[in-house]
DNA sequence: ATAGGGTTAG
């Protein structure tokens, strides 16, 4: 059987004309990806800079990432001053090596930059500097940024919605976070975590026990999250309770369940049930 | 073509 020739491809721009050791565009892009280091992404980058487009938004969005596993503040922002229209990609990589860094003011000032300069936030990068105002307990900062998640319709989103319950819990509105969750067609059992945690946090312990009555599920983080919560509230007993209760339903403790319960007994004095 | 959620001690 003859096969057709195929037609000669047609170079994009951005292929390297002639190619050297690091190979086309996408060879660069597939060996950053790799990279666990600067040290291993710098001389793709120098190459780059050289041969390529170092304004390329998919090859500075692999180099920030690259920052953000090797937490290097420094080499993204030297990256980000450089970038002429970030866009909400390259914002968003950029922020998250701010705030895995625990630069969360930084972060948050870096998307009201983002606000500023006219581009629209996305469903992404909403809950990664929520996050940020609730690590920071900026509430301020949070509540402007709930009010555009309404004004850009994301408040459906259950990622955004499980950040705004965080904050407002960890700035102990707790009135706030449940009215998010309230607002659901149906709670996720995700959601409902993060709501039994925003009170065992503060001590609220029934409205806990409230909210996970409603859940019902066989998820044992969940489960694992109210034991946890109890045995901190110095509710041993119902802690051991519930974790019986928990495995007649037919859920299999983790390892997290049983450094709770464990606690639970140790505090207890309660040996031989420990053991 | 580029991305993301919840639980623990020390």
């Amino acid at each position: 059987m003859i096969v057709a020739a195929a037609s000669p491809p047609i170079s994009p721009p951005y292929l390297n004309s002639n190619p050297g050791s690091f190979g086309d565009r996408n060879q660069l892009l597939f060996k950053l990806q790799k990279c666990k280091s600067i040290q291993h992404a710098a001389p793709i980058h120098a190459h780059i800079i050289k041969n390529g487009n170092p304004n390329d938004p998919f090859i500075l969005f692999e180099l920030l990432r690259i920052c953000s596993r090797c937490c290097s503040i420094e080499y993204a922002s030297k990256i980000f001053q450089q970038t002429p229209d970030p866009n909400v990609f390259l914002y968003t990589a950029f922020i998250e090596v701010l705030v895995s860094s625990g630069a969360y003011f930084d972060g948050i000032r870096t998307y009201f930059q983002m606000i500023k300069d006219f581009i629209l936030p996305d469903n992404y990068i909403i809950p990664l500097v929520l996050k940020a105002c609730g690590s920071a307990l900026d509430l301020k900062s949070g509540e402007q940024i709930h009010c555009q998640v309404m004004k850009l319709g994301l408040s459906s989103d259950r990622f955004v919605r499980v950040k705004l319950m965080e904050l407002y819990g960890k700035c102990g509105e707790f009135n706030d976070a449940k009215k998010v969750i309230d607002e659901m067609p149906q709670r996720d059992v995700v959601a409902s975590t993060v709501m039994i945690s925003c009170y065992l946090d503060h001590g609220l312990v029934s409205k806990a026990m409230d909210e996970f009555r409603l859940v019902s599920t066989k998820d044992n983080v969940c489960w694992t999250a109210v034991i946890d919560g109890l045995v901190r509230n110095g509710e041993m007993n119902y802690a051991l309770e519930l974790f019986r209760e928990m495995q007649m339903a037919g859920v299999k403790p983790n390892e997290v369940t049983v450094v709770c319960v464990l606690s639970a007994c140790a505090q207890l004095g309660a040996l031989e049930l420990g053991k």
